[in-house]
DNA sequence: ACCGAACCGTACGGTACGGTACGGAACGGT
DNA sequence: ACCGTTCCGTACCGTACCGTACGGTTCGGT
C-alpha cells in the first residue's frame, strides 16, 4: 500500500546509547540520521496526537518502518522516547543576548524576547506532550525523560537568562542580591500558572498576541521588583 | 494468610458514578464509606510509590480486598482513580481568611499563610504523585482527572485568594486594576518553578523552613509590586 | 438455626503490547 | 552478474493486566 516513499540510503548510525551515561548531551549535531530523523518527527506526532500511550507498531506505522529496525536503532522503547526528546531538545533555541553595552531599554527587549520565547515554546502543542510525558516517566522512575525535559528546560533558560541579569547588575540596570532568587522571580512572572494548567489540559492556550502582553507586563513588573534608575 | 483486619459493616453505597455529570463536588462530604476510604487510602500509598502504573490487582493486594468489590464500588479503573483524587481533594483544606478589619499585617500573614499552604501541598509527595497521574491522564484523554485536580489545585486557590486581594484592595492596601492579573503575580512568585520542577523528578524539596522563607518573600515582593501606602 | 447479602481470594478469558525472528526486496560495491 | 548489507512487512511469543466469574466465609436479620 504506502510503498511509495522509501529510501535506502543511511550508513550505519550507532545512535542506541546504552541508556546511560551523558544524557544531557545537547551540543552533539548530526547525531541522527536523515531517515531516522523521520522516524523521530513521527513519534512527535503521536506523541502530541495521543501522548506516550501510542505502541512501537503504531510507530512503525507512522514511519513506514519495520518495528526490528526501531529496536536495532534505538534499543528499546524508551531508547525511542529518549532519542525523541533529546533530538527535540536540540533544536530548541533561545534568542540572542545583545553584545553591546546594555542599556535599560536593550535589557529590557531582550528580556521581553526571552518570555516570549518561552512563553511560545511551552504553550505549543508539542512541548505540552513533552512535557507530559516527562512528567508521567519520572512518577514511574521507567526513564530519564526528566531529567532530560528540566536539563534541556528550565535549567536551559536558567543558565542562559542569569549572564542577562548579572549583565544587567554589571550595568546598573538590576539590583539584585542573588541572581537564583531574581530568575526564580523571572520565571515565575513569566510562567506563572500558565505551564500547570495547560499540562492539567485547561484548555486557554494564549496566543501570538497574549504572549506578547503577558510577556511585556511580566517584565515590567519584574524591572519593578530588581531595576534600579 | 492476611485474615486479620476485615470488617463486614458497609451498607451498600452506590459511590460509583457513571463517569459523567458534576465530577467536582466538593462539597460532598460523607460520600465514600468507611472501608471504601480505606481501599482509597492504599490506591494513595500506591500512587506515592508507583504513580499510577500500579494494577487493579496490586489495590486489592495492598487493601485486603477483592478486584470484584473494587469493580463493583467504583466501576472500573478510572473510575477508583477518579474517586481517589476527588476524596483527597476533598480532604484539602486553606487556611481561614481573617474576617476582621484588614491591615496591612492582617494582609501581609493572610497572603504568606497561603503562600505556605499551597507550597507545603504542592511540594508533599502525596501531591506531586496526584498531578503526575493527572497530567498523563490529562495527555491520553482517557478520563477527567485534570480537570478534577484543575478544579481543587489552582481553580481553588484562585478562588480563595481573590476575595482576600479584593479586600486588601477595597481597604486601599493593595492597587490592583485586573484581580486575575494580580493573582497570576501571587502565584507565579510564590510557586514559581518550584512545581514543575518537582514533577519533572527534580529532587529539590523545600523544608519547612525553605518555604517559610519562600513564602515571606514572595509576599513581600507581591506587596512591593501591588502594595498601596 | 436458617437465609440472604456483602465480601474475600483466586482463577480464568480476552486483549494489547513489547520484543524477536524470518523472508524478501532494494540498494552499493566489485 | 553476484554478494553483503540494510531495511521493510509480518508473523510470532511471552507477559501483563483489565474485567468477570465462582466458591467459600462472615456477617445481620428473623
Amino acid at each position: 500500500m504506502t510503498s511509495a516513499a522509501r529510501q535506502f540510503l543511511h550508513p550505519e548510525n550507532p545512535a542506541a546509547r546504552g541508556a546511560g551515561e551523558s544524557v544531557a548531551a545537547t551540543g552533539g549535531e548530526a547525531e541522527f540520521s536523515e531517515r531516522q530523523q523521520e522516524v523521530l518527527d513521527a513519534v512527535l506526532k503521536l506523541m502530541v496526537a495521543e501522548g506516550d500511550g501510542f505502541s512501537v507498531a503504531a510507530v512503525a506505522r507512522a514511519a513506514s518502518c519495520s518495528k526490528e529496525t526501531l529496536y536495532k536503532w534505538f534499543g528499546d522503547r524508551d531508547g525511542l522516547l529518549t532519542a525523541t526528546v533529546r533530538w527535540q531538545a536540540s533544536k530548541v533555541r533561545m534568542p540572542k543576548l545583545p553584545s553591546d553595552r546594555l542599556t535599560r531599554e536593550g535589557l529590557e527587549a531582550a528580556l521581553t524576547g526571552f518570555a516570549e520565547s518561552w512563553l511560545t515554546v511551552i504553550t505549543s502543542d508539542l512541548s505540552i506532550a513533552l512535557n507530559r510525558a516527562a512528567v508521567s516517566h519520572a512518577g514511574s522512575g521507567r526513564s530519564r525523560l526528566g531529567d532530560i525535559v528540566l536539563t534541556n528546560g528550565p535549567f536551559a533558560m536558567k543558565r542562559r537568562i542569569e549572564p542577562l541579569l548579572e549583565a544587567g547588575r554589571a550595568a546598573g540596570l538590576l539590583g539584585f542580591s542573588d541572581a537564583a532568587d531574581a530568575f526564580r522571580d523571572f520565571f515565575g512572572l513569566v510562567v506563572a500558572d500558565t505551564q500547570i494548567r495547560l499540562l492539567l489540559g485547561d484548555d486557554s492556550r494564549p496566543d501570538k498576541a497574549e504572549i506578547r502582553a503577558l510577556s511585556a507586563r511580566a517584565v515590567t513588573k519584574f524591572l519593578g521588583l530588581h531595576g534600579q534608575g
